[in-house]
DNA sequence: CGATAGTGATGAATGGTATTTATTAGCGCT
DNA sequence: AGCGCTAATAAATACCATTCATCACTATCG
């Protein structure tokens, strides 16, 4: 007969909820310390007071457990930072700000932001995840708000918004892999205005060449080129310039 | 008495550099088809005519045989770009000659860019590797362009050649990452034209001299905007302009 | 109040894959 | 002809994600 009180193995029940969550914050410990490769389901399970079996009936695989940790930082982030947006004005203010608080995050939590960069982004179901969804709706902001400076007069009419938007965010990104790879530090804010600056004037000296007048024509021609496009008169054929 | 003949196992002895090119063009094959993850030993050896074990008589581990297959890669890419370069005058066009080539290279080999993005340089060994340097070579132009550009004033005295560096490679990197995933096509002769000139330019408008006649275009701009605001128009397509 | 179905939780398999190791085969040298 | 050196092999090992058969707690019903 077997000794009974020795065998008797211990069961913790709690709400799914809570277990959920316990798993949740374990896995995002262990991630942001190993990485996905080498962050161990067993280590997970350790941490959140479970055995590897049980993270198995919350979540399908390592992936979608690594998914959904990314996915409640993101949204608490994207939260965090709406309101706050709402209040700026100006083009300029506004590129800075989105600047600015994208490098704070990374800044504040560069495992996590490397995870999205390096094992979320690249996945070839990212398109069509929910973490596609919120990722656009934070870099929408920054292209709106291009529109919007185009559409007042401040921007080049003829950039493209969504192109600004690449080079905005692919340059934070550039800029901050030294230090996403554990190598020295910066500072965001005069990392910002740096960009910001940058992406405003370009690197083109003084610009317009030969007579002031040429680019202002220029836009005016533009400007009515594009009412002639509304207006559905004769659109093609916009008079070409030299910068 | 065993059957001598039907025991005895193939060896097939070949000089050891004609065995590594041997795999390492199996291992080319396989990364680019499966990813890093999911390429296998087994497969590798299996192409390259060689069984699993041989493998790490030459290479110490499966991460060692991808840098070396990236390396070999990256090594012949510059090389062949190298030449080319030295040809070209003026800094746009220069500036305009390294995103085109950029650009083409991902069309051309996407699997091993992605490698390159997602494997290699996330590393944290990756400072102080070959490809490092080699890598920072490759970027190491466009900041040699930017100083000279500031050297003969055709650029902003201003303006950081580093920070350049990294507006241009990461926008590259940004607005090819659908296409790196498989989601669609991109032309890199049109792609390397817009980035440039946004590049040069910046966003701003005019900027500068403050003519008296900015103000008023500007107000003749925002008219515009309004109208066609009002007739509920999408201004996007403005007329497209090359400089 | 006691039996029992339903389900959270367990821990021991399973399977796949990188890496190691013991053994064998071919080649050059004397 | 034998001997040693090294390429090459095939089997063994180790490590993990994932699966599965089983158990233990709880609530419900008779």
């Amino acid at each position: 007969m077997p000794p009974r009180t020795a065998l008797k193995r211990q069961v913790n029940r709690l709400p799914p909820e809570r277990r959920i969550s316990d798993i949740m914050a374990a896995a995002k410990e262990v991630f942001v310390e190993k990485g996905y490769n080498d962050a161990l389901i067993t280590d997970i399970a350790l941490r959140a007071g479970v055995v590897e079996g049980s993270i198995y009936r919350f979540f399908a695989n390592k992936r979608e457990l690594l998914v959904k940790v990314v996915e409640h930082w993101f949204e608490e982030m994207l939260r965090d930072d709406a309101e706050q947006f709402a209040a700026v004005r100006g083009s300029w203010n506004q590129i800075r700000f989105i600047i600015y608080t994208h490098l704070t995050s990374i800044h504040r939590d560069p495992a996590l932001s490397r995870l999205m960069f390096q094992e979320i982004r690249p996945a070839p179901d990212y398109r069509g995840s929910h973490l596609f969804e919120l990722n656009r709706a934070y870099t929408n902001r920054l292209v709106d708000v291009v529109k919007a400076g185009i559409a007042s007069g401040e921007l080049r009419p003829e950039t493209s918004p969504s192109l600004v938007r690449d080079l905005v965010f692919g340059c934070i990104e550039h800029r901050t892999w030294a230090f996403l790879r554990g190598e020295g530090d910066f500072d965001p804010a005069e990392m910002a205005d740096a960009i910001t600056n940058l992406v405003h004037h370009g690197l083109a000296l003084g610009g317009e060449p030969a007579s002031p007048m040429e680019s202002v024509v220029a836009r005016l021609e533009t400007a009515t080129a594009r009412l002639e496009a509304a207006a559905g008169i004769a659109p093609e054929k916009p008079s070409p310039r030299r910068s």
